[in-house]
DNA sequence: AAAGCGGGGCC
DNA sequence: GGCCCAGCTTT
């Protein structure tokens, strides 16, 4: 006789009369089982290792993101050392890590952390949400994962286990709600060590088994207590607002030039060279060419020869008098 | 609250 | 071809 999971929960325990602490126990266990060997996870990383790993892993899978961030730290170990460096070469370290503002952004932030916090990583979450690209999730998790204090982290991941375990649902809204925050807020554990190996597990446990498309829930430790697979996984309730195209769109197009502009052996490429590289017509191109440079990924160099000036990564370098 | 912002891998 | 990814900023 097989054994469903909607047939089979009178058998189980829900998490609803799960001791908050064997919840704790079952994350903690698992994850130092089953945690990933992330180059900044290791123990000797600074506090500004770990808010680069975090920036770089916003919207980007951490995959992707590992070979990255061990040669940008070669490169600029320190906030200062970032601070100082020319933004084409770190639009360049940044690669096709995907939305390059974010390069310059890390970039404004580790000059203010300099020049506003003596060139060390701030602990406090309101200093943190208060540099550039330092968002909630962001501010919350280096105050956490780097400094080890007890705040409550919520990213994708951390809202569709919390959701699906809990609620038996996840709601795949781009924001979360007043009841999804006050929900983590009472599950996180009392100490302050504890609850970051709560972040840490429910997060990598998300990444790595409760994940978004199709989940592994037959290597859950929560899979007896979860409401959501105990009452069969149905679909979510509340769907997500449809994902964002790319194919075709601006942010393609973008995309296209900011990658000829970093493999360009030159300093600098011509507009006509660019719109070669984004295979697009004049206007859409004068558009394109025309947001990134309001948004300074890249500045026009002067040529000499009439008519013809030339593009080049970054933002326009400061007037030097 | 909604729109804009990359790019790769997986289904 | 759609979906998803350790979100943030601007409008």
């Amino acid at each position: 006789m097989t054994s469903s999971p909607a047939d089979s929960h009178r058998t189980r325990e829900p998490v609803a009369s799960l001791p908050r602490r064997d919840l704790f126990r079952l994350i903690a266990d698992w994850f130092d089982e089953h945690r990933r060997d992330l180059p900044w996870r290791r123990p000797s990383v600074s506090p500004w290792g770990v808010l680069v790993s975090e920036v770089m892993s916003q919207q980007t899978p951490v995959g992707r993101v590992a070979p990255a961030w061990v040669e940008w730290m070669e490169t600029w170990p320190t906030p200062a050392d970032l601070a100082t460096a020319d933004p084409a070469d770190v639009l360049r370290a940044w690669g096709s890590l995907g939305y390059p503002r974010r390069a310059l952004r890390l970039q404004e932030c580790a000059q203010a952390i300099t020049d506003r916090h003596n060139g060390r990583v701030p602990g406090d979450p309101e200093l943190l949400r208060a540099l550039p690209g330092i968002g909630e999730y962001t501010a919350a998790a280096v105050a956490s994962f780097a400094f080890g204090q007890r705040i409550r982290v919520l990213d994708t991941n951390i809202r569709r286990v919390i959701g699906r375990v809990i609620s038996g649902e996840f709601d795949q809204r781009p924001s979360s709600t007043a009841a999804e925050r006050s929900l983590a807020d009472s599950l996180l554990p009392a100490s302050a060590g504890d609850s970051v190996i709560w972040n840490e597990g429910i997060m990598e446990l998300g990444a790595l088994i409760c994940t978004a498309r199709s989940p592994r829930c037959d290597d859950c430790p929560l899979a007896a207590h979860c409401t959501w697979n105990v009452e069969g996984r149905r679909v979510p309730e509340v769907r997500r607002s449809p994902v964002q195209k790319f194919a075709g769109t601006d942010r393609q197009l973008r995309g296209r030039v900011m990658k000829h502009l970093r493999q360009a052996t030159g300093a600098a490429a011509s507009e006509a060279d660019l719109q070669r590289a984004a295979a697009t017509d004049d206007a859409r191109f004068a558009r394109i060419l025309q947001s990134l440079l309001t948004d300074r990924l890249v500045h026009r160099v002067p040529t000499g020869s009439a008519g013809d000036a030339a593009i080049a990564l970054g933002p326009p370098p400061r007037a030097v008098r």
